[in-house]
RNA sequence: GGUCACGUAGCUCAACUGGAUAGAGCACCUGGCUACGAACCAGGAGGUUUGGGGUUCGACUCCCUACGUGACCA
């Protein structure tokens, strides 16, 4: 077995359902590198001293914990047992032998089953040199799939963007960049839900009470003037329910007997059999809809390379449930709806198509796959959805896979939490829901706000401030919301969301305005930011740890791809803007008198700068010069 | 009723996939701006990891069970 195929399989076992084939090859990187010429070196170690054979692989290698000196940690318990000896007693004899022969191992110490490894500052010196010379957008092959579509935001017409689209636009999009990161071909797919009874609800209130009127006569985004029309056809239709309920009808009933649902699902069929009037008037509306979607994507900074229409799909979904029927793997049953039976699989029997003919949702998700693998021929399809239909998204896998389809094993479901709100959960019924572009707006006033009491961007034009606001506000929600594991449910506290200090965006973005100082600086005084570093003295401890910080970043990146966790650059990029903080205030960059360390001080700053812009830009947030 | 998630400091979240004394932020307390940007840094206090059992040299992590929360399927 060759060693991709190996690791191939080692990492069959991901707590993620990730398919086999999107999982880790890791690149060799410099780190890498030196962790492995560490096993081998103490794999030769426990040859040398015990005369047993362990090779250098099953040696678990990790990072010492901050409280102890070293660098890198081997756990000596699982040893005893072939070795015959004391964890203590091994850990004190590979030490030894490692500082004796291994010229990067600098020093050692040994508590209980740990032994604590040190490593010489010139092996750190070697890595950040070399961690350097990397361009800033150089892939880091994971091995993992080549073309990727990342299907997200996936909108209804009906109403604007909400809180729960936020969490699941910076997801797609911030997941889309990592696995680009990685050297994929990503395509941004959106797939808009634009027809059904809920475009038709809205249709029919404009109808009723819209005398016209358009968005720019209404002065308001067109999004948000069909999401009003919905609104009021919901408070009508309540109202026609319950006129029915006090004239003693069912309830049940008079849901479904109220004129106005009546009349929408006319529309619907009317749309369906391509009315001229309805059609039209159904274009007209969702092209209001698109041009206040559209701006809404700019403003949060997402973009999409494909977008797809369930108008245009739906129809596809039939043929699969016929070519299902075909082979044998659905059957129809006697009122004529057709199902697929997954019992096998677990899962039960599944409607795939009703007994009038018309679809449901999972039919057209079948044709959709289809015409994507058509359109692209991907190795990896991620649909970025709520957990809220994982149970939906088993289905469609199973029932693609029933269909012999080659690509079923190549769907995975980006299942995120959804998002709860201090009053509990988001319900549009009692008017709870979270505008996004509101929301926007709020946190660029609160960052505008924020900014200003502290008149630290004396200089900027008007212009410049407002785009600095926006890219505060954003970075803090985008922060806030990528920052949480994303298949956690989490709880969006308004308050929280836009902080600015502590473990937040602008914590992170602050830190990298505070680098462009050093770097403005640098320039000024002529320093160059690529130092030559033979004759560097002894490091500082801080020095050390942002060598470090830095050198995790290409198994940062091929592990949150592997995860599909943004959240790990998230963290990854507070920990590198912590410990640059923590060094600034430490040594002296300028102040410092020997030229070799400040030269090597301005070159650490520049790079942990790239590193920060380079991991907020995989989270889609951009990082200011000044603030 | 069934299936699947989740439960960690007062609150919001981590924990390198089974390793050390479970870490951050917010809030609270203490100290640090005549150094290059204090949106920062250092320190303090705060935990029976929901309860109970099991596997293991070692469990927040794996297994069983009870309770709680949530989602989905009829």
């Amino acid at each position: 077995m060759s060693r991709l195929a190996a690791q191939a399989s080692a990492c069959g076992s991901s707590r993620f359902a990730v398919p086999a084939r999107i999982c880790c090859y890791p690149s060799l990187s410099s780190v890498q590198q030196l962790e492995n010429s560490i096993k081998a070196a103490l794999s030769a170690a426990i040859q040398q001293a015990f005369g047993a054979q362990v090779p250098a692989e099953q040696l678990t290698l990790q990072p010492t914990r901050k409280d102890f000196a070293g660098s890198f940690t081997l756990v000596t318990f699982p040893l005893t047992k072939t070795l015959g000896k004391g964890p203590e007693q091994i850990g004190q004899a590979l030490g030894e032998w490692l500082v004796a022969n291994e010229a990067r191992v600098s020093g050692f110490n040994v508590v209980k089953g740990f032994l604590n490894l040190e490593i010489a500052d010139r092996e750190w010196v070697r890595l950040f040199t070399e961690l350097s010379q990397r361009p800033d957008n150089a892939p880091v092959p994971t091995g993992g799939p080549q073309h990727v579509v990342v299907e997200y935001s996936s909108p209804n017409t009906n109403k604007p963007l909400h809180l729960g689209h936020l969490r699941n636009n910076f997801l797609g999009y911030s997941v889309a960049e990592i696995l680009k990161a990685t050297g994929a071909t990503v395509t941004k797919a959106n797939l808009v839900n634009d027809r059904g009874i809920h475009i038709c609800k809205s249709m029919l209130a404009y109808q009723e009470f819209g005398h016209n009127e358009t968005p720019e006569e209404a002065g308001i985004k067109g999004d948000h003037l069909i999401g009003k029309y919905y609104v009021l056809f919901e408070k009508h239709y309540r109202e026609q329910v319950r006129q029915l309920e006090t004239e003693g009808v069912a309830s049940d009933i008079a849901k479904r007997q109220a004129p106005m649902m009546l009349e929408a699902q006319d529309m619907l069929r009317a749309w369906e059999a391509g009315d001229e009037e309805v059609v039209s008037l159904w274009r007209q509306m969702n092209g209001w809809v698109y041009e206040g979607f559209d701006e809404t994507y700019a403003t949060i900074g997402v973009d999409f390379d494909k977008m797809y229409y369930e108008s245009e799909t739906y129809l596809l979904g039939k043929e699969r449930v016929e070519e299902g029927l075909q082979k044998g793997v659905f059957f129809r049953k006697d009122d004529g709806s057709v199902w697929v039976d997954l019992k096998e699989e677990g899962l039960d029997e599944k409607l795939l198509l009703r007994a009038d003919g018309t679809s449901v949702y999972i039919t057209q998700d079948l044709g959709t796959a289809e015409l994507k693998y058509q359109d692209f021929g991907y190795d990896l399809s991620v649909y970025v959805i709520a957990d809220e239909q994982n149970y939906h998204m088993q289905v469609l896998k199973a029932v693609l896979k029933k269909l012999g389809k080659p690509y079923a094993d190549a769907i995975y479901h980006l299942s995120y939490g959804m998002v709860d709100l201090p009053s509990g959960k988001m319900k549009s019924r009692e008017g709870t829901v979270v505008d996004a572009d509101e929301l926007v707006q709020e946190v660029t006033d609160a960052a505008r706000q924020a900014t200003n009491e502290l008149g630290k961007i004396e200089g900027l034009s008007e212009q410049e401030a407002e785009h600095l606001y926006r890219m505060l506000g954003l970075g803090a929600l985008k922060y806030y919301l990528l920052k949480v594991d994303p298949k956690k449910r989490m709880l969006f506290n308004p308050e929280e969301s836009v902080q600015l200090q502590g473990h937040t965006g602008p914590f992170i973005q602050y830190s990298h305005a505070r680098i462009a100082a050093i770097r403005r600086k640098a320039a000024e005084l002529g320093l160059s930011e690529t130092a030559d570093l033979a004759s560097l003295p002894a490091l500082h401890e801080t020095e050390v740890g942002m060598v470090q910080e830095l050198a995790r970043y290409s198994s940062v990146v091929t592990e949150a791809a592997n995860t599909m966790s943004p959240a790990i650059i998230a963290q990854y990029a507070y920990d590198l803007a912590k410990a640059y903080n923590r060094f600034y205030t430490e040594v002296p960059v300028f102040g410092e008198v020997d030229e070799t360390k400040r030269n090597f001080r301005v070159a650490l700053s520049a790079q942990t700068g790239r590193m920060i812009k380079a991991s907020m830009r995989l989270l889609g947030i951009d990082v200011p010069e000044r603030m």
